[in-house]
RNA sequence: GCUCGUAUAGUGUAGUGGCCCAUCAUGAAGCCCUCUCGAGGCUUCGACCCGGGUUCAAAUCCCGGUACGAGCACCA
């Protein structure tokens, strides 16, 4: 290289040049920048078939920030051959209580947003003996132990970075007081629970003899009381995804610790750990901050009239806002999987949405705060108007008398009522034809009263107005003339977007 | 406090040493088209966090700083 350079300088690039031709002209010719489209590579999936999963905590519903779990790991497995596996992490049943419908309504919207089922859907607490057959090995392995400390001590041994006194507990010893943890005359809630051994000196204090079980009494939605010990998402997760044959784990950045933790644990157990992926943090401005438990609160008290409510963000109020699954799967993609932590703006969901249901969203006119307006003159009085301009719709057919609805803002001047005639301020005609270049307004002669819903941030509100006659049924995504996109919900209208 | 991570236009993103005075989308502005303030087409605007170093060559590699975020739960 360096006597490439020399030569360059004294025998000028030209030189250089004509050798290159001779020698090897594949180097000359430009590189033209090319973008990668979709999702990076996989690593790592060159050689088998990924299995990919996304595991929610069915305490409620999905929402918005699952889509991006359901449609990354989904877009994988769908593009790979591989397969997806929809886990209900459903381990806790105090602080987060599975919710008995999401077990329902989640396979349900898997579906819809990725397009497929998920291969192999997979319930934690139904395999609750598999955890416990884990916990044990782990105690007889002396690499777990049933920890009696309290919380607040233990976290003390943890800054110390000391031992706690159960860690040296035999395995006989640990045994018996595992017995103690499952007996309902045993240890009661807080009293103990069963620890991974890692080593107490780690450098990061999240790792050090993580906890991996605990007792709970609060009865389980699908298995009552089966069970007492529970396992903690670190353990659960690590096992089941061992047991699944998962290859690739793609997840949150604040799940790196997760990682390290149940690293440890493979170690113990001498298995691979998965290739793991991350992303970072997603801010919605326009969702402010919602927390199922939050929603499940404000639901139950009347904020908002259920899940679908279309101020949340949950998928059964965007798909009921008329959002399309297309759209999302977009959206994520194009966000793609890095750790930067983000705030995006929901425009460009909507952007993409309008991609999706513009070409088939007939077009209506709806006619805010109406006012009438009496026509003098001649104008057709029979007429048919497109109902999309860029596909073969149905004509709109209306007769005309000489009363029409326009909007109040759109009053009081001329203008061209569109598709009809043009008006000066006082409603004569002026000319069928379109005669210069005055705003074309909308306007509705045959229609009834009709309610448009529009959800902004934490607001809502509703327009009372006058929508023209049309037959589609209900859930159909039409376009407001000159106002945006709305659903058909019970005859009335519910905004979708602009 | 300890540990970990990230930093490219307003917002997202491509880019893994020479294709880069940096890609694409979104956004904004303008024009064309259109009997919608929609869709479509075209044009324009706008960015490599800072400071060192390595190298003939750095957005790209190294070090330091700064900023932001996350974990250190008997939640997931």
């Amino acid at each position: 290289m360096d006597d490439a350079n020399t030569f360059a300088e004294t025998e000028g690039l030209s030189a250089i040049e004509s050798i290159l031709k001779k020698e090897a002209p594949e180097l000359l010719e430009k590189k033209i920048q090319t973008r990668r489209e979709g999702l990076p590579e996989l690593p790592n999936s060159s050689n088998q078939k990924p299995v990919l999963r996304f595991a929610p905590n069915p305490n409620g519903p999905l929402s918005f920030g699952h889509s991006r779990g359901l449609v990354i790991n989904g877009e994988y497995a769908k593009n790979l051959g591989g397969e997806l596996i929809l886990r209900f992490d459903d381990t806790d049943t105090t602080v987060k209580p599975p919710m008995i419908e999401a077990y329902e309504s989640i396979p349900i919207q898997q579906e819809w947003l990725c397009g497929f089922p998920a291969h192999r859907i997979v319930i934690a607490s139904e395999r609750m003996d598999m955890y416990h057959s884990y916990a044990h090995k782990m105690l007889s392995n002396f690499f777990g132990y049933v920890c009696t400390c309290t919380g607040e001590e233990f976290k003390q041994f943890r800054i110390a970075k000391e031992d706690c006194p159960c860690r040296n507990n035999s395995v006989e010893k640990n045994l018996t007081l595992w017995e103690k943890m499952n007996d309902t005359n045993g240890f009661q809630p807080g009293e103990a629970v069963l620890r991974v051994k890692t080593d107490m000196t780690l450098k990061n204090p999240a790792l050090r003899d993580w906890p991996a079980a605990r007792i709970q009494t609060k009865s389980h939605p699908r298995v009552g009381n089966m069970w007492r010990v529970w396992p903690l998402l670190d353990f659960q997760s690590a096992i089941e995804d061992h047991l699944q044959g998962v290859t690739h784990i793609i997840r949150g950045k604040d799940l790196m610790d997760s990682t390290r933790k149940q690293t440890l644990l493979y170690a113990h157990f001498g298995w691979d750990y998965p290739e793991t992926i991350y992303w970072g943090r997603v801010k919605v401005h326009e969702f402010g901050s919602f927390s199922t438990s939050q929603m499940k609160k404000d639901i139950d008290s009347d904020k908002y009239e259920g899940w679908d409510d279309p101020r949340l963000p949950t998928l059964s109020a965007l798909s009921r806002r008329g959002i399309k699954p297309e759209a999302l799967r977009t959206f994520w993609i194009e966000l793609g999987l890095t750790q930067k932590d983000i705030a995006v703006p929901l425009a460009t969901l909507y952007s993409h949405n309008t991609k999706c249901i513009d070409p088939t969203a007939p077009r209506l006119a709806f006619i805010r705060n109406p006012v009438e307006l009496t026509i003098f003159g001649d104008y057709p009085k029979e007429i048919e108007i497109e109902s999309h301009s860029d596909t073969e719709m149905p004509k709109r057919k209306f007769s005309i008398t000489d009363k029409i609805w326009i909007e109040k803002a759109d009053s009081g001047k001329s203008i061209r009522l569109k598709d009809l005639c043009d008006i000066d301020a006082e409603g004569n005609v002026e000319s069928v034809e379109r005669s210069d270049k005055r705003q074309v307004v909308h306007w509705v002669t045959q229609g009834k009263n009709c309610e448009l819903t529009v959800a902004f941030g934490d607001d809502i509100n509703t327009y009372q107005g006058i929508l023209e006659d049309h037959n589609y049924p209900d859930g159909t995504i039409v376009q407001l003339e000159r106002i945006g996109y709305a659903v058909i919900e019970n005859g009335d209208l519910l905004m979708t977007h602009d």
